[in-house]
DNA sequence: GTCCATGCAAACTGTTTGCACGCGC
DNA sequence: GCGCGTGCAAACAGTTTGCATGGAC
């Protein structure tokens, strides 16, 4: 973790940027959850370590890791984002349309798709986001009540 | 395309709804775009045969669209979303980075993944939406200059 | 000491809603 | 004529920005 630290200090450094405490805490709450967070949440969950972080600064936190490459932002449907530490884990989403859960889960198939593609548009590819939609298997069978609209990202 | 009016005359009727001239305004310049539309320039395009028609309108009637089937809404990456009348063309996106180029195209082999990712999860899959992104043909040689950020979705 | 990053509040964008009127059925 | 659909304007949610202060380097 703090071999952790030492890499992003000099990932910051090269860009002449700086390695704040507010910067350090999004980064722990995205690592530490394994869930998608929206700014909101990221927010809350921040404070509790610093009151007197702004939503505003999550914000322009949140981007700048984007562009750094250290985030992913998910727009899955909803009217807002969600934002998730880029790690080893699946990439994919499926979102349940009555109760809302949304799992992840890999598909190492999908890289051969990405070359196809490659191929026919004479593109380069760099990210590719997977977003299936219906009925979890929850949902199929006993049917849960709607209302627990979280992104609880149970990996598959 | 009067055939297609008959039809859509009993799919509003069934449900108590009215065929308004609004209405079928909207649907009439999705179906004559193959662009992918927002809302405000579906508004503007339908603005020019009818100068009264409000946002709030084409706000509604894309929602109530959406609701039956006949039109798709995607969220591209950007702030806002992009409609689409539903046909039998192609349903997946390329996004490209460098000059924002939306590229249509068709995938059969998904569905396979589909199926499969049903049996993994015992989910059923209603929807998939997959969106690529990274740097288009033009890009990659002669570089284009940023800023037609259309939606001209070529189909490939 | 320099200059980037922050907190605050206000602005902004895309979308939704409440309400009285108008028009399709 | 009944009641859904409309236009208008105001409300709303999420996100971005301007500015003066504060803190990393």
């Amino acid at each position: 973790m703090s071999g952790c630290r030492e890499r992003l200090r000099e990932l910051f450094k090269a860009r002449g940027l700086r390695l704040t405490p507010q910067r350090l805490l999004v980064l722990e709450v995205l690592e530490e959850s394994d869930k998608h967070l929206d700014a909101e949440a990221v927010h809350e969950m921040v404070r509790m370590r610093d009151q007197d972080i702004s939503l505003a600064t999550v914000y322009r936190t949140l981007m700048l890791f984007k562009e750094m490459g250290l985030v992913e932002e998910h727009r899955l449907g909803e009217g807002h984002s969600h934002y998730e530490a880029v790690g080893g884990g699946p990439h994919y989403h499926f979102t349940c349309l009555s109760c809302g859960r949304v799992i992840e889960f890999d598909l190492p198939s999908l890289v051969t798709v990405e070359r196809d593609l490659e191929r026919r548009l004479d593109a380069t590819i760099v990210e590719a986001h997977l977003h299936m939609m219906g009925y979890c298997d929850r949902c199929r069978n006993g049917r849960v009540g709607e209302g627990d609209r979280v992104h609880e990202a149970s990996k598959a």
